[in-house]
RNA sequence: GGGUUCUUAGCUCAGCUGGUUCAGAGCAUCUGCCUUACAAGCAGAGGGUCGGGGGUUCGAAUCCCUCAGGACCCA
């Protein structure tokens, strides 16, 4: 006895173990066409959240489908060592035993590292498991493992002979939490509420001082200069005050000097017409080591640095006052200061844009340091070139201006980072502080040897780089590296599997990691990494929120699973995802999978339920089979044009719709023997192939109730499954056919509604009369309509017959409802469709009588628009004459 | 401030090259049904000036302008 409803608990655990076992999912290259897809690498140390579930159930449709296919589908999973994330959560880890990373140093801190790697890595691999993900496990990589790890290396040195890596001291953004300088990509740049301080500084010989004044007289007859700042701890780091040349308020003050409140320094008045005069008071403080803009500013008025800040957002030394204190306890302090001394004129509420750390959420420090750079902008040439002549296409395309203009703008790629978790920076100093630039220390000797003719240096004498890369660096290598593809540039794999075909990501990385897998794509292989990109929403709550750890507003994956199944689940995340935009996810979705689930189940339970008889009389259930070859092929074609597309959610609908209500409710009920009759071989072959094709094309989207009903449904061999099945291919549609379906479910429609609007019993018969021009038509549909309507008997008719009427183009249907009409209700009814039909005439008749429209619109349109027009007429006319016999 | 993009039923969204496959789907709501596969179900129903205004066109949800509001990217 088949259980009434789907449990999906150990169907799902059965079959991945035989997948698995029949390593159907793994690839090697063959003489097939390659079909690829590479993981983005989620973070080893990482657990599976919502958005992993929408984009891998994503790549797994695409991989199932082209696998049912025939072609060689290979889908490549793999974790990445996620360098500033992971690093954080150890250092947080280790912190919680007392231990301090920079006590243990480097080596010992790694081991932890590593050890935590080994625990919790590949948890989020064995997670995609349980969703259904066919990954070819067996080719699973890690970007830190030693392969991936020298490529990164090789590619490091290798872009830095070729003159695109260079050393310099720039502007970064700076992490004071994890220490580190992370790229701009990093950033997130939030709007903040802020106090914009307004600050005098006095003016030096502004007022000379007479005989015998006290300080307070002094500064009151001071002549003084007043700044707006929302960085009032920093004026301690200032090297100027600027003002527009143009601004009159101040040309009085042009060439002197101002005394910095507090620490009394004295700096020079500048002119620059870089300062708004309308911001603030017109005066801007200029602090080049912790403003961008001041830096720049600072570079062409050749004036001094001054860095009051130490790595970790303390004040230092530099600063004179406040020394140690953090510069948010700093600002708070020296406002009060200011205050007390009278240096503060006012402070206004500001509303300015913050950056945060997109891993720390601290905000951003700009500082000046020393840190490894890629140069962009020739790499990025081809890369834009290359998606703008789609030859990588973007899904959605909308996303191909945002790229375009960051491409167009990109600036050189901060790529070392303050941090030991990751690939460590190939570039060793010898004692003065000359760099070498090579693999490992030893070829790093040779070549401060014979460069520099220093036989007797030795590899002591030489340190290596503290600093790691950036996690992207070795990320951009991606569709390269799991392939072995820079190693190895002429191997099987990598000659087979790249360019791969498509990648399933999200638009927040589309900078971070797209462009730079192109980037480096073009670079190492000369080709394009990729043919498109699918860009996925994010997975916001139902009120639009995103979904975080912080808001507790996202649901476990895995407890998602146990309740609704993971096929429930894949369906529910993808009933709701068009390309690109954002998903608002709720649990009902999944609900909604999980029923469809149930309605898929219970058919099958059905149609198992049978007894096939061989004597049995196919009846009118021939022209059903007919009717759903039509209609299946017919939805294949949509189906194809959907996935052609990227349409996923209107294709998964487009099956949804094509089981549920065509498969379902239609066909089975029309093919459906009665209580306790036998069905005909015929049809009972034909609903078996039926249900069998209908499962390969629900396979890509849930892959185990279709495999569990697919290798039920007819014997199968061991080595047999579902996922190497071939995909169902589009054979003939009969329009005429499905056109006369279409009548029929109408007639069905609207007697069923009749019934129902009189409140009789669904299972009361009864009779049918139809006033048609083209009785033919319904002779073959008689019986169905009497199964489906539950109909007595049908009969034509030349004049009105007893009954509650409706019309159809221009045939009439009476229903004998045996006196249980309401004369009243009738007419009103026939009044309104009358009303509403003269009004549609007229505006038929209205386009048809102007000449521009019949001379301009195309053949096919006006043809249309004749055929409404004599519909509409004969309906009409039914419809008076109806009225007129009450 | 510059750019991109959106606004369609109570909610979430489709609607492709302007034209009956054009106003649609799912959910929610309402009305009947425990009909021998399925109440996680069946049969139906109601609900929208397509953000406002203007324009182009024989014809506009669709193209153009403008206003309002949101989202995102960049400064």
């Amino acid at each position: 006895m088949i259980s009434k409803t789907y449990n999906p608990k150990e169907i799902e655990e059965k079959w991945y173990q035989y997948w698995i076992d029949h390593r159907f999912f793994h690839s090697t290259p063959d003489e097939r066409e390659p079909y690829t897809i590479i993981i983005p690498p989620p973070n080893v140390t990482g657990v599976l959240h919502m958005g992993h579930m929408l984009n891998n159930t994503i790549q797994d449709v695409l991989i199932r489908k082209a696998r049912m296919e025939g072609k060689n589908a290979c889908w490549v999973p793999g974790t990445d060592h996620a360098s500033i994330a992971t690093e954080a959560r150890v250092v947080a880890m280790l912190k919680e035993r007392g231990i301090d990373k920079r006590e243990i140093g480097r080596e010992k801190f790694l081991e932890h590292a590593w050890e935590w790697t080994h625990k919790y890595g590949g948890i989020i691999l064995q997670q995609l498991r349980k969703l259904g993900a066919s990954c070819d496990w067996d080719r699973t990589r890690f970007t830190m493992e030693p392969a991936l790890y020298d490529s990164v290396i090789d590619v490091f040195v290798d872009l830095f002979n070729k003159g695109h890596i260079y050393r310099g001291v720039r502007m970064v953004n700076w992490d004071p939490q994890g220490r580190t300088a992370v790229s701009d990509e990093e950033v997130i740049t939030k709007e903040v509420q802020q106090k914009l301080c307004y600050i005098r500084y006095e003016i030096v010989d502004g007022h000379t001082p007479v005989d015998g004044e006290t300080d307070a007289e002094h500064r009151l007859a001071a002549d003084y200069i007043t700044i707006a700042t929302v960085r009032p701890e920093t004026i301690m780091a200032d090297v100027a005050i600027a003002v527009n040349p143009n601004d009159e308020r101040y040309t009085h003050l042009h060439g002197k000097k101002a005394l910095i409140p507090l620490i009394n320094r004295a700096i020079p008045i500048i002119t620059d017409e870089y300062v708004t005069m309308e911001f603030g008071t017109g005066c801007l403080k200029v602090t080049p080591a912790h403003d961008p803009n001041d830096y720049e500013l600072g570079l062409k008025h050749n004036l001094p640095v001054i860095d009051i800040l130490n790595d970790d957002g303390t004040l230092n030394e530099k600063a004179q006052i406040l020394v140690g204190q953090d510069r948010f306890a700093a600002r708070k302090a020296i406002i009060r200061e200011l205050e007390e001394k009278g240096h503060l004129v006012k402070a206004e509420e500001y509303k300015s844009n913050v950056g945060f750390s997109e891993r720390t959420n601290a905000v951003i420090e700009p500082k000046l340091s020393l840190q490894w750079f890629l140069k962009m902008k020739e790499l990025a040439r081809p890369a834009l070139e290359n998606v703008m002549n789609d030859t990588i296409q973007l899904h959605p395309a909308k996303f191909k201006n945002m790229y375009r203009s960051w491409m167009e703008n990109v600036h050189d790629w901060c790529i070392s980072r303050q941090l030991w978790w990751g690939h460590r920076i190939p570039a060793f100093y010898m004692k003065d502080g000359t760099v070498i630039v090579a693999k490992t220390k030893r070829d790093a000797l040779r070549i401060a040897r014979d460069r520099y003719q220093l036989f007797a240096l030795s590899e002591a004498d030489l340190t290596q780089d503290e600093d790691v890369l950036d996690t992207w660096f070795s990320a951009w290598l991606w569709p390269m590296s799991v392939f072995d593809g820079l190693k190895d540039p002429d191997n099987a794999d990598i000659k087979y599997y790249y360019p791969t075909n498509d990648l399933v990501t999200a638009p927040e990385i589309l900078f971070f990691w797209v462009a730079r897998m192109i980037i480096a794509g073009y670079e190492y292989k000369g080709r394009e990494p990729f043919r498109n990109v699918y860009l996925t929403g994010i997975v916001r709550d139902k009120l639009g929120r995103k979904m975080s750890k912080s808001l507790g507003n996202s649901p476990d994956p895995l407890d998602l699973i146990g309740q609704y199944g993971a096929d429930g689940v894949r369906t529910g995340m993808l009933f709701s995802s068009p390309a690109g935009n954002d998903l608002l996810f709720d649990e009902k979705l999944c609900e909604q999978g999980r029923n469809f689930c149930n309605k898929i189940w219970n058919a099958f339970r059905l149609v198992k339920g049978w007894t096939v008889s061989e004597t049995a009389d196919p009846g009118d259930s021939r022209l059903a089979v007919r009717w759903f070859e039509s209609r299946l092929n017919q939805t294949l074609n949509e189906l194809e044009d959907h996935f052609g597309k990227y349409r996923m959610s209107d294709a998964l609908h487009t099956v949804y719709k094509l089981i549920w209500d065509d498969f379902c409710s239609q066909y089975l009920e029309m093919i459906k023997p009665g209580f306790e009759q036998p069905i005909s071989r015929e049809i009972y072959e034909a609903t078996i192939d039926f249900f069998e094709r209908l499962m390969k094309v629900a396979h890509p989207f849930m892959p185990f109730i279709s495999e569990e009903i697919w290798q039920d449904i007819r014997e199968r061999a061991d080595q047999e499954s579902i996922c190497v099945a071939d995909f169902p291919k589009a054979g003939v549609v009969d329009t005429q056919l499905l056109a006369d379906f279409e009548l029929l479910f109408e007639v069905v429609s609207s007697v069923r509604n009749i019934r129902n609007g009189k409140q009789i019993n669904p299972r009361t018969e009864l009779p049918l009369a139809i006033r048609t021009g083209a009785p033919l038509r319904f002779d073959a549909l008689q019986g169905l309509i009497r199964k489906m309507a539950t109909v007595s008997e049908v009969s034509y008719v030349t004049e009105k017959a007893e009954g509650v009427s409706f019309i159809i183009k221009g045939d009439e249907f009476f229903v004998n409802v045996a006196g249980e009409i309401d004369a009243e209700q009738e007419r009103a009814n026939l009044e309104k469709e009358l009303e509403y039909t003269r009004g549609f005439l007229q505006s038929v008749l209205k386009k048809l009588s102007n000449e521009k429209f019949v001379a301009n619109a195309k053949a096919d349109v006006v043809e249309r628009e004749r055929r409404k027009l004599a519909d509409a007429e004969a309906k009409v006319r039914a419809l008076e004459e109806s009225l007129s016999a009450l």
